[in-house]
DNA sequence: CGCTTTAACATCGTATAGGATATAGGATTG
DNA sequence: CAATCCTATATCCTATACGATGTTAAAGCG
């Protein structure tokens, strides 16, 4: 008898009447995990030790080994020998650097991409994930960023989607939950610039213009990171 | 009494006198599955059964379940639950695609900025990376082709050292375990074509030309994917 | 005060057992 | 004869106990 207190996702029955298997403890405690790194419970570079998860989740070792094993080949976790895991320290500087560098040379080509496979659905999904309607929804700063960002992550891999490159959208994809991290560190302040870049993309796709929404993509791009840089001072 | 027959990676000592402490159960057992995987003797898609392993390389469940767990956060195996794991499927026409439009997009940029950084020592790297020398030393057509997929991986990989962003370089690299299963399923001939090619980007990084190298590049990725395409029909 | 020794502790790995599920092959039934 | 059901085996999944080994930190000594 062995529970992992943790969303339930054991059993769920989908719309179609298709039975969606109940998922292995492997599975579920990977999950639990994972969220923990997200939500910053389990802080960047801080040890993870699997007693003290056998005892939060009530299950036996073997099962949590196998996702940490998981987790240390996503890089989301690091492990030495005889000393345990930990989790992958925060991102540095040049990492950061790196990562802008790359998503400069993924990301406006694949906007404009996106903007020649452009039709009303998809246009319309981004309108939503931009959350154009609820643009002045919050009044606590901190919920309002955690919406912020999780919109933005949805909002850019939409873009990745629809421009048809599974590997590129995988990719940046993985390097979000490492910046994820980063973001959430300093919580970042919500600025109105960010609402008004993505529509400014937004604006490329109505008009499905690639090198508009290149265009549109990189300056976003550009100023996000600029915005972010005082960070690390 | 464990012992998993494989390349003796147990302790050993490098040249600086730096004691390299012996590698865990789950390295060992990962190294090994890794290696198996690369040399194709796991086929891709096919079963990999934890009990076969546990007799195979005399050692328990723990380590290896904890190393599939590892291979499967690499998205190099597959696991479904109850049924098991299984080796990564082949990759798909479009997932080729997708790879050379990712290559194009960072490689020659990579190759401009390490144009721009060059000097001695690293073009000299790169020369012996590139096997100019024994250009012509194979005899055995397989080996000759094995020898030269390890030379080209080489070849790129310091190419995107030298142009300092990690980041990128082990997104590529990464990409290339999946990439070398495929080329050795179809093991496809050395064209004396791309050693041209490489030549022609030393010749560009040799006069420090970043537009050169970025062109040269280029070409280089599209008649490498012109190459190998044949191998979809 | 610094170094060595030692003991407590944590991690790593083994072995084993039992429950659950998938797959294959045979038996039953229409 | 074909389709369905059922049983048997192999495999996976999890739990648990134990031993081996290395780390860590405190205690002792020069």
């Amino acid at each position: 008898m062995q529970s992992v207190n943790l969303p339930d996702t054991t059993e769920t029955i989908a719309g179609g009447g298709r039975i969606q298997r109940s998922n292995s403890l492997v599975e579920d405690v990977y999950e639990a995990i994972f969220a923990q790194l997200m939500a910053l419970k389990i802080a960047p570079g801080s040890r993870i030790t699997v007693d003290s998860l056998v005892k939060e989740f009530n299950v036996s070792h073997t099962p949590i080994r196998e996702a940490l094993g998981r987790l240390e080949g996503e890089g989301l976790v690091l492990k030495t020998h005889l000393i345990g895991y930990r989790a992958s320290p925060q991102i540095t500087r040049r990492r950061f650097d790196e990562l802008y560098e790359m998503r400069l040379l993924l990301e406006p080509h694949c906007a404009a991409k996106a903007a020649v496979a452009m039709d009303e659905a998809k246009l319309n999904i981004l309108l939503d994930a931009a959350g154009v309607m609820s643009r002045r929804g919050g009044k606590d700063d901190r919920l309002r960023y955690s919406n912020f960002a999780r919109q933005d992550a949805i909002f850019h891999d939409k873009i990745m989607e629809f421009s048809e490159n599974q590997l590129i959208r995988e990719t940046l994809s993985h390097q979000h939950t490492h910046f994820h991290i980063f973001r959430l560190m300093f919580h970042a302040r919500v600025t109105e610039e960010a609402l008004d870049e993505h529509e400014a993309i937004l604006a490329a796709f109505g008009s499905a213009d690639p090198d508009a929404a290149a265009r549109a993509m990189r300056i976003h791009i550009e100023h996000s990171r600029d915005r972010l840089l005082p960070a690390f001072d």
